[in-house]
DNA sequence: ATGTTC
């Protein structure tokens, strides 16, 4: 065996420093699988897929992040990075981290992240890419309209106090009962649509005001809602079972829980950052505030996280409906659900664990589920295909449907999309809008913005091939590859 | 990501 694949000597990585001085040293144990040996006050190695060309780039922090979640209280298996991965608050963006909740292990919103559930919904119309060509000026202007964002401003669904909480409470469920979607789409999301254990009474007033007037919006930065056409399939059984065909019109949306999940996040961390100490907990980095899962606080984020997530799928749910009314009044068809998922959530979860069978609070930061076939939380639709984990492309370029294999590492997760190279600060510096703008519609996209500046941080030089990320994320043996999906219209958050 | 610095 040659030493690319048995682990051989360390591959350093030049100008990544850790606590100043010492270089963080990887050792290459696959061409996909780079490990990071326990040292310092790591409890747990770090493991991060990738290949050489999609580490890291110099001084960008994210693999110090992963050493600094590896300290973290109740910890279990390795502190796992996404393919996808870049500098994140506290934790990387495409981390993936589990704590032993029995054995102290602790939840953190870093671990989350500022957009609670932020997630895709990929619905899928009878109708192809000719289809659009003849009609696709109207049917952008009809999404474009239909479709609120940008930062603030209001949402498609106008809610009263009382609508709020049982959106908080019951996620899709609550807008389906309102006539917002059909049963069958709850089938077809996450959870059936909703977290069950929400606590909406741990969602402060400010968040509720911040959230009130937003549900049924894109938001910013890289959300978006897009036309796309299947350009390929890998796995004909398993796409006809998603509801997919070659050529095929789809539409994916990008978003979360906008101000209300921001507004939880900075809550919580504030809470937990004052009580950390309290519980005896110290962490490498304030950015990683934590409690214990079974604490007061631990339990109060949880149920407000719960909560926010019901509130971005409530979100998409409606989005989705709005575009599907869009679709039919242009085209006389309408548009079915794929699936609905996050990949910004903690979620309890039972593993094995060395031989144990542990019940875990896993986070997803930047990193998506990724059940396989025949997993018991699958619905039976779904159950022999395995879960749909929809990937999302930077602007222009390719997005994917996956799912999950039975080898599944990191308590089943993959990557959540391409990962940024460069800040929106960076982006905006060397951009041309104008010219992006031109360059995507030369490329047959036809683009309804938001603002010239939005546009410029999502240019897709400023982030990961998303094909090599996907790739990668196969070959490391967290997924499989179903269908390629390249837009042809994009609605800009 | 975010009423982009309560």
């Amino acid at each position: 065996m040659d030493d690319a694949v048995s682990g051989g000597p360390p591959v350093g990585i030049a100008g990544v420093k850790v606590r100043g001085e010492v270089r963080v040293e990887l050792v290459e144990e696959t061409p996909y699988r780079f490990r990071i040996d326990q040292h310092g006050s790591m409890r747990v190695p770090g493991v991060v897929f990738a290949s050489r060309r999609l580490l890291p780039p110099k001084g960008d922090g994210a693999l110090e992040q992963v050493i600094n979640v590896a300290a973290l209280p109740g910890i279990v298996g390795a502190s796992y990075a996404m393919p996808d991965m870049h500098w994140g608050y506290g934790f990387p963006i495409g981390g993936v981290a589990a704590t032993d909740i029995r054995g102290g292990g602790v939840v953190s919103p870093g671990g989350v992240g500022f957009d609670i559930s932020c997630g895709v919904r990929l619905l899928a119309a009878e109708l192809d890419r000719s289809d659009f060509r003849r009609a696709a000026e109207q049917i952008m202007d009809g999404l474009s309209r239909a479709t609120p964002r940008g930062a603030g401003r209001g949402g498609v669904w106008e809610l009263h106090r009382e609508g709020l909480d049982r959106v908080l409470e019951e996620g899709s469920r609550y807008a389906v009962a309102r006539g917002r979607g059909t049963p069958r789409d709850l089938e077809r999301c996450e959870d059936g649509g909703a977290l069950a254990d929400a606590e909406p009474g741990q969602v402060s007033a400010r968040a509720r005001d911040r959230g009130l007037g937003q549900v049924g919006s894109l938001g910013s930065g890289n959300h978006f809602l897009e036309v796309q056409a299947v350009a390929e399939i890998y796995d004909q059984a398993v796409a006809k079972v998603f509801g997919l065909s070659f050529d095929q019109l789809c539409v994916m949306i990008h978003c979360g829980s906008r101000g209300l999940g921001h507004q939880i996040c900075t809550d919580h961390v504030r809470a937990m950052d004052e009580s950390m100490a309290d519980h005896g907990l110290t962490v490498p980095d304030r950015q990683l505030a934590c409690t214990p899962v079974d604490s007061p606080e631990g339990r109060a984020y949880l149920g407000a996280m719960a909560a926010a997530a019901n509130y971005a799928r409530a979100n998409r749910q409606v989005l989705g409906v709005a575009a599907g009314e869009v679709l039919r009044k242009v085209t006389g068809r309408g548009l079915d659900l794929v699936y609905d998922i996050s990949h910004n959530l903690a979620k309890i979860e039972t593993h094995d664990v060395a031989g144990r069978r542990l019940s875990l609070c896993v986070h997803r930061k930047g990193a998506t589920r990724a059940l396989p076939p025949g997993h018991p939380e699958l619905p039976p639709g779904l159950r022999e295909a395995g879960q749909p984990v929809l990937i999302p492309g930077s602007m222009g370029t390719a997005s994917y449907v996956l799912t999950g294999v039975p080898s599944g590492d990191a308590f089943f997760s993959t990557c959540h999309g391409a990962g940024r190279t460069q800040s929106r600060h960076q982006a905006v510096r060397t951009i041309d809008a104008r010219r992006l703008r031109r360059d995507l519609e030369h490329d047959g996209i036809v683009v309804r913005g938001s603002s010239a500046r939005g546009l410029a941080e999502e240019a897709p030089t400023a982030y990961k091939d998303v094909d090599a990320v996907v790739a990668v994320a196969e070959g490391a043996g967290l997924c499989r590859r179903i269908a390629r999906l390249v837009p042809l219209g994009v609605v800009k958050g």
